[in-house]
DNA sequence: TTTTGTGAACTAGTTCACAGCT
DNA sequence: AGCTGTGAACTAGTTCACAAAA
């Protein structure tokens, strides 16, 4: 380690674009890594999604001095300081509140397990889908368990996919229950204490941006 | 209409944060209207969610001047400025490019079809599938007949959820389509040309960005 | 040479603060 | 009085450009 890293240590705040990026980045690295390339250039990684190569190379020289001058960056071990830094270095745990088709979509999702998280549990409050299981085997429990369950299961992540006026009151039990973390897809703005990290998938907004933007005759590709 | 309105003309660019955001203040305009509200203020629709009021009058003063100093907004008639800015003032008519576990979710998800957004019909390329119906009765088309079905269903978004492989060619089959502007829920960057709007849902982004805020939260992991 | 890491410059986005209208 | 619309100030995010390292 050649100098100072400031990375790592103290709260110093990273965007929530910087940590989407670092999950571009990493999902990057895993293709390359199986193509078997040794090494990368931030310049190479740059050209494959639409981004500067000096924002590669500052998101990742937040967190260390991972690059060798003259060389890029070594694949597999970027690869897994990337990991570390995005947690997924273990198993990360989730459960998916909301047993209607869209959580029992998410609960099946291939892509979840892939990465490194597990779907650990469905909730919801229908008695008569209590006890059943996804198709994919993801067992759905009464949703009035979910303290147990979170502290039994050691749930990290909440996937919130209730209809819009469950939501808020659904999302307070998950934040009672003691998950750090929610990835909502129920519509509406929810409120949830500031150290719990929400994060909003909010189709119907997704969708009408993209009508403004056909409405307007502009287009931009982006993320 | 009183004065200059700058906004609607010309190509002056507004940021994909302005867009979600009117959609945002759309949907807490219909919940105050629905409570019989006649006017709200920008402070009012600002504690709503937490933002400041000065962003949603520029937001919103941007397109014209809707509002009445010393009183505010009038619900319904911002409702309706705000339908036309996004275009749902008729009905978008949409399409979900893949009918799998996700894909049959999405084209029954009733937020949809709440707002405005007709869901036209689902595609997939598995000859099994295709014929068949959702639960909620959207048909299932062969994805060799996208380019047909565009034309004759007026189809204005594509919806993508088709496993990654498949995704950009899928996507380029949209494109080559005719249509303008894609809801990508397939890990992956895609590449599109720029007259066509992208919006990529990565679900693993989205979970990864959550593990990587909890993971530097904990002040000290384990080990 | 190549390519990183990074201060400086720049661009985009947000908030402040107040004139001006009702 | 109350509240909008908006220039100015500020903050966050991105890109440039170059010294330093392999």
């Amino acid at each position: 380690m050649t100098g100072k890293n400031k990375g790592r240590v103290g709260g110093d705040q990273v965007s929530e674009l910087t940590a989407g990026r670092l999950s571009v980045y990493l999902r990057c690295l895993n293709a390359l890594d199986a193509e078997g390339a040794k090494t990368v250039s931030s310049k190479a990684l740059a050209e494959q999604f639409q981004l500067n190569a000096a924002q590669i190379r500052k998101d990742l020289a937040y967190f260390g001095e991972f690059g060798v001058r003259g060389v890029g960056y070594y694949v597999k071990e970027l690869k897994r300081h990337l990991r570390q830094i995005l947690g997924v270095d273990r198993s990360v745990r989730v459960a998916i509140v909301g047993a209607g088709n869209l959580g029992l979509a998410l609960a099946d999702y291939p892509g979840f397990r892939q990465e490194g998280f597990a779907i650990v549990a469905l909730f919801d409050s229908e008695k008569n889908k209590i006890g059943h299981r996804s198709k994919g085997g993801v067992r759905i429990f009464d949703v009035a368990d979910l303290r147990k369950m979170v502290k039994k299961e050691h749930i990290d992540i909440a996937v919130l996919a209730v209809p819009a006026r469950a939501a808020q009151s659904v999302a307070a039990q998950i934040v009672a229950a003691g998950v750090r973390a929610i990835l909502n897809f129920s519509p509406g703005a929810l409120k949830v204490p500031p150290q719990v990290k929400l994060k909003n998938m909010d189709l119907t907004v997704s969708l009408e941006s993209l009508s403004f933007f056909l409405a307007r005759g502009e287009s931009d590709a982006s993320s």
